[in-house]
DNA sequence: TAAAATAGTGTACATTAAACACTATTTTAG
DNA sequence: CTAAAATAGTGTTTAATGTACACTATTTTA
């Protein structure tokens, strides 16, 4: 929905008798101990300069989720990620130019990955820490950024998405901060040690890593449980605003 | 995506260089202390014959909500009811004549409500209870309605939507019998009538029913509860397989 | 060598869940 | 008329889980 060529003036209504669909995809990754989300600076009317959910109409030979990879892969390179659809938004006036029906998708990638290329400040790809987004976002993506932002929180508390953010191996600590970042709140370490080491889903390795203090002891995520590549795991109780 | 005038003879695939969008609303009710979902029966190719989720094509000048609502309104003349979106289904082959993008909507509807003009059976419209549809489902309508089932029972166990099922006034073992309808196992009375009262959702009335046995006390769903007006109700915990 | 920094464990108390036995009030069968 | 059946509703006990927080452990830094 990012690239049609036309602007206020030259923009015919009548010539569209279906509405257009595009898939959007909210990126999220973890970059410095900080959640952020991958925005793209728009060039053109409407909404020119302006930040938006990097998105585009979907081919008619491909589902809704292969649109969405690839849209993640043209913007940063990386395939083959958690990502899940969000919702579909499809207000009348949410785009000035035409009837857009958005489906939205969240990706998480780890920011340490292969090929993450986007970022360089030159560019008109950013990413930007969700506690402090621009004010300049385009269209209805402040709405969009925000479900997505709920969803995440409701999901971390049932599944393993926590663990598509970091790096093969990391410490319980590391995961515990993970979880604050997501949840925005404090968590006790104790009880988190406990939780995440009878919930079974980590596996020691013998790998230390060296800091400050004392050295912490590296995990990897279990994989081979018997298929289910993402069984549940409930951090805490539910907190009401679930997706 | 139900009525386009074409067969397989006439159909040319080169005319559309768009995905058409449909809404597709899962209709629940309550009949005789059992969940019915309605479906409607194909009358041309492809699935001739076949039951489908009623839906339709979205008009330009709608959002997917009210499409959806309208919906709702011309197989059961029903308004202003519980309506959440479930999912979009867009996969490339789900219907043979066009590339057809589906966004999925529940709805609950009080079988008693006032016109639910809908399932003689001579109309081509019928309820189902959802422990026997039919095996003739058309499209990928069986995968949605499962999604639906799904959907509805995790939802159940933190949000006050069971209480769309119910008329104004009810026991609270009628309540408890929709929660082990959807839920599709049995809870234990005293549990329930605990958790049920300790919520404060309800409302005592004076009003009593007779029946068989001892007369049951009726209540009514609190709606004043400073504004939310679908706020959390958990009643019990995660059972790993929610939407 | 002590303090600071980080990692990790243990324990006690409160809250909630689960099972199930019990009491209460009506209709129905004989 | 009375006992049994049917339905409604309460209470109690035990187990499981959540929460707070104090404690120990191992390293670097001042």
């Amino acid at each position: 929905m990012e690239d049609h060529e036309e602007t206020a003036a030259t923009y015919d209504a009548s010539r569209y008798d279906r509405p257009s669909v595009t898939v959007d995809v909210v990126i999220f990754t973890l970059i410095e101990r900080e959640l952020h989300v991958l925005l793209v600076q728009r060039k053109r009317w409407p909404y020119e300069g302006f930040w938006a959910i990097p998105g585009g109409f979907i081919n008619m030979d491909e589902s809704l989720e292969q649109a969405a990879r690839r849209e993640l892969e043209e913007e940063t390179g990386v395939r083959d990620l958690y990502m899940e659809q969000l919702f579909t938004f499809g207000d009348v006036g949410r785009d000035p130019r035409t009837r857009v029906i958005s489906v939205a998708y969240i990706a998480l990638v780890r920011f340490d990955a292969q090929h993450l290329r986007v970022s360089d400040e030159s560019h008109d790809v950013r990413w930007f820490p969700i506690s402090a987004l621009t004010r300049d976002i385009a269209f209805d993506h402040e709405q969009i950024l925000a479900y997505a932002i709920s969803r995440l929180r409701s999901k971390l508390e049932y599944t393993t998405l926590a663990f598509q953010l970091l790096p093969e191996l990391f410490s319980i600590l590391e995961l515990k901060h993970i979880y604050e970042q997501i949840l925005d709140e404090k968590l006790d370490k104790g009880n988190f040690y406990r939780k995440i080491k009878e919930a079974g889903l980590l596996e020691e390795t013998t790998h230390m890593r060296e800091g400050r203090g004392r050295p912490t002891r590296l995990w990897r995520f279990k994989r081979d449980r018997a298929g289910d590549k993402q069984f549940v795991f409930r951090w805490r109780e539910d907190r009401g605003d679930r997706a």
